[in-house]
DNA sequence: TTGAAAGCGCTACCAG
DNA sequence: CTGGTAGCGCTTTCAA
């Protein structure tokens, strides 16, 4: 492997020199340049990461803490970031299964090693309370997405779930429908609350009084929404239609309600949240409430990036994405 | 960001020492260790990975190179491989998209750069047709996943996909089925192909004459399966069974079926490839063929992490995993 | 515009 | 068992 000793001895320069020749900047005559360029190309020359980061004190990587790689639901945001990284020259780590990692140990591993220079974290469902204020404290710079996190020291990106509960729910008022179930998330969940509350709020603009045993909570899981849906199957008069507060548990309930012999959309209408692939797939093909989840992954990298390299002029990024109703078959 | 100097200074030994109490070497005093260790954990100390890096040349890092990591198809590979690197405290750093970049560039960021240690490369459909020969050439540590590479010099663990498509098959004559469809992938790849002689194989066994207009090619995209499906439609007599060559094609597939009212098993059965995590929830769920994905992500990182520590005996691994089929609803 | 030298944090070597 | 020192490959600073 060359190093840039090797280029220098050839070229008769200083390692200095190539270094800077190498790096475009300035203090090199044109000739010096070319001739370390064309030498460099020669050997096959490429730089040493950690040489480098061990003295610039950066890696031009970025950590990425997500619950779970591997869930089809991320991977739009992956692709999103990806592409940003690969525009600015940056590397993406991921800290897969963050969830169930203890975070501080996951801290260590990317930040306190040099590996990370800053952090974007995924999801709201973070177990260690005091996560967030701790890297405050530290003073990395991170960006939260998918949450909007209420100290104003901290960027975030989010979808406006609230809107998206409520843009589900008006969709099946307007279609006719008065007797509405709802499926849950985790009520742990910030997401699962603000999707609740804009259903909420769409009944109550058009005066359709709220009721408890409408909502059956799940976990985010297929068979959660398969069990909710078979719960309220249970409560009559029956509804007529089901908002679920995304598309797995919707998928779910499209089951139950297969099982059940009863027609979607024609004797319930079913609307699902996050329009994941599979959501064309199925039969009927879901309504659903789409996330830009591509462009939060996307806003993501650019935003720390601009942070690590100083281009902001430290205003603090709370970025409010808006979600989009698709209709297909479901309802 | 404390040092393995501050430490030295404190402890008030060499900075030597430091490092070989840290790395459970042997040559330190049973109190000087405990000494050290506490004043470790007092400064909060975690070593500096660029650092170490940079004298030992090696990251405890293995570049994963595939497709897309977004594809369903390979979360279950991811996991496994998060599973053996996480016990062996490796980290692992993705290439994403791999097969639209510059191979050759991508190895230089990550090996050349000293970043990865090692290479697990996922899939067969390199553009690259000497991008193997140049990792042999370099003599840099690599495992393959999903191909069988001839030379005896690499490390490669797949599926044995004749097995599958035999099994797939040989399922459906025993059903009774006498006229079988087959929707190939790519014919440009060498999995493809295999399916498809398992497929002829079977056949073969039966007696049952192999018929080329029975067999539709896609690109394992959903829209192909349901084109293909539409075109296999088309042939009179129709065939009472098709072996789709993976479960995204025959999701269109059963769409096509649905979309020309055709009952799905009982006037043609479908059967699958991959057992994605979807295939559960089609209607009816899918017959398919399961590739042991977890175990194959998990094995390579063994195999690769055994050959960086230079555990193994140089005996190359080929090592071939037994796919299995999972009876469900279609077929 | 160039060069010499210091030093990032760590490990490895060798002498004590 | 311990300590001093060299040096991994690179950038940065300062002097020429």
């Amino acid at each position: 492997m060359a190093t840039i000793k090797d280029i220098a001895k050839r070229a008769g320069v200083a390692p200095s020199v190539v270094s800077r020749a190498l790096n475009h900047k300035y203090g090199v005559k044109k000739s010096t340049r070319k001739l370390i360029l064309k030498i460099a190309e020669e050997l096959d020359y490429y730089p040493n990461a950690a040489a480098r980061s061990l003295v610039t004190r950066k890696g031009q990587t970025i950590g990425i803490f997500m619950a779970d790689i591997s869930q089809p639901y991320f991977s739009q945001i992956i692709k999103g970031m990806e592409f940003a990284a690969n525009q600015m020259g940056y590397t993406l780590l991921f800290s897969n299964s963050f969830e169930s990692l203890d975070h501080r140990e996951v801290f260590k591993k990317m930040v306190e090693s040099g590996r990370a220079d800053g952090l974007i974290i995924v999801g709201s469902n973070n177990k260690d309370k005091n996560f967030i204020p701790f890297l405050i404290k530290r003073e990395v710079p991170f960006v939260l997405v998918e949450r909007n996190f209420s100290d104003p020291r901290v960027h975030c990106i989010w979808v406006d779930n609230v809107e998206g509960g409520y843009l589900a729910t008006k969709y099946l008022i307007e279609k006719g429908h008065r007797r509405i179930g709802h499926i849950s998330g985790n009520l742990d969940y910030q997401v699962s609350l603000e999707r609740l509350e804009g259903y909420k709020r769409a009944l109550a603009e058009y005066q359709i009084p709220f009721s408890e045993e409408l909502v059956a909570a799940g976990k985010f899981l297929v068979q959660d929404g398969y069990l909710a849906m078979k719960e309220l199957l249970n409560y009559k008069p029956q509804c007529t239609a089901v908002f679920v507060a995304n598309d797995s548990m919707a998928y779910g309930a499209l089951q139950a309600l297969h099982e059940s012999g009863i027609k979607v959309p024609d004797e319930i209408a079913v609307v699902g949240y996050d329009d994941l692939e599979f959501s064309t797939l199925t039969n009927p093909s879901l309504t659903t409430v789409r996330q830009p989840r591509y462009e939060m992954g996307l806003k993501s990298v650019e935003t720390l990036i601009n942070i690590l390299q100083s281009k902001t002029d430290g205003s603090i990024m709370k970025m409010c994405l808006k979600p989009e109703l698709i209709r297909r078959f479901s309802a």
